[in-house]
DNA sequence: ACACAACCTGACCAAGCGGTCAAGAAAATT
DNA sequence: AATTTTCTTGACCGCTTGGTCAGGTTGTGT
């Protein structure tokens, strides 16, 4: 019985320990850059000796190449809320809620993306040149498809794209500021819902569609 | 005669050095991140053995601090524009082309900036808890008294300041992404020109006040 | 001219780094 | 039960790092 694929204890140990180093590395590098986090502190963090990162990730690179592509994965993903919308607003209404939700979830893999791209992105250039834009330029024909439709103001597609982005990732890459300036408190729920609705509020405004 | 106040060769090439430091500093910290960051690569751009560093900075915590306070001065002189303002249309326009004009003009500062807030501001902490937060109320009341006024709509002063520093410094800190999406060319006085303009409309009308 | 202080720097050092490896433990296969 | 394969790990290595320091050089006040 139960002769279904069972999960093999030696793959089963192997995806946990991946998933360990992966989480404290994603943490580590946020923390402390790429030069300056440490093998070992990764390693403490996952709870396995050093030795043993480099058996799953044969240098410090690879893991943090890996983690640095599993960021830009979920970060495409929240495109999806952008297509299949026939208006500007619900398509990018939905586009800045799943954006906050990804810097209220995932914030250490937005500060690991900014880091890299604000050291000139060594690791990733490719990804740059090659599916973000794609991704961009695909966009860009959405919102001049709006704008021409008359349904949103005539405004440069692309800096909208700049300003989602930058405004939405804000909450990710500098929390820790807001989180000063909020009395040094973690944002709650409610500020949350706060924080999200007035982006909508001010951008979707701003576009000419409320 | 021109008895005035002699620079004193000592005086003038202190400042010559410090400054030359300082300048390759905020460079290689801007790229390398404070940990990927060298004295060796420092003293090398600034033309001066390493060891001559340590005479003027002692340690390499030190010579980042005042990398960090420098930019923190420049980028607080940008209030300047805001206040003084009569009406929203007009002071956040100025603020907006005043932080994008930093953003083009010291991109590196900008980085810096924004990578030691990422890494929990370890250095400045004291200034967000400071400096930051009392200039933060004090607009966060500006704005406020405009919305009393029936000068804008009525959004959250706060929220607004977070998307006004996000924005212009996304154009600094993801300056290589912005290059890259522009077919891998820098920004042409045109397109900062563009920016600028773009930034202002979206923002402006989204508070009303167009 | 002299003495004193400020400045400069090549050579050096302890500490910590990423990465290696050999020998053993554990699981899978036969 | 034996064998092979995969995984684990403490000890180790070469190298780079931030920082030091003694001794020389340069500028300044007297």
């Amino acid at each position: 019985m139960t002769s279904q694929t069972r999960p093999s204890k030696r793959l089963e140990t192997r995806r946990e320990n991946e998933r360990a180093i992966l989480s404290a590395a994603e943490k580590v590098f946020a923390e402390a850059g790429f030069g300056g986090a440490t093998m070992q502190l990764i390693a403490d963090l996952a709870g396995l000796p050093k030795a043993n990162l480099h058996y799953y990730f044969a240098t410090k690179e690879d893991l943090y190449r890996r983690v640095v592509q599993d960021i830009f994965e979920i970060w495409l993903h929240a495109a999806d809320s952008f297509d299949n919308a026939a208006d500007p607003a619900s398509g990018i209404g939905a586009y800045i809620d799943a954006k906050m939700e990804i810097s209220r979830r995932h914030p250490n893999g937005s500060k690991v993306w900014a880091s890299e791209v604000m050291h000139g992105a060594p690791v990733i250039q490719d990804y740059l040149e090659g599916t973000l834009r794609d991704w961009t330029e695909g966009r860009i024909a959405v919102i001049q498809g709006w704008i021409d439709a008359g349904k949103m103001a005539p405004i440069s597609p692309r800096h909208l794209l700049y300003m989602l982005w930058a405004t939405t990732q804000h909450y990710a890459d500098f929390g820790h500021q807001v989180e000063t300036l909020n009395n040094g408190k973690p944002l709650s729920d409610a500020d949350w819902q706060m924080a999200k609705q007035q982006v909508k509020d001010i951008i979707l405004r701003g576009i000419g569609v409320v």
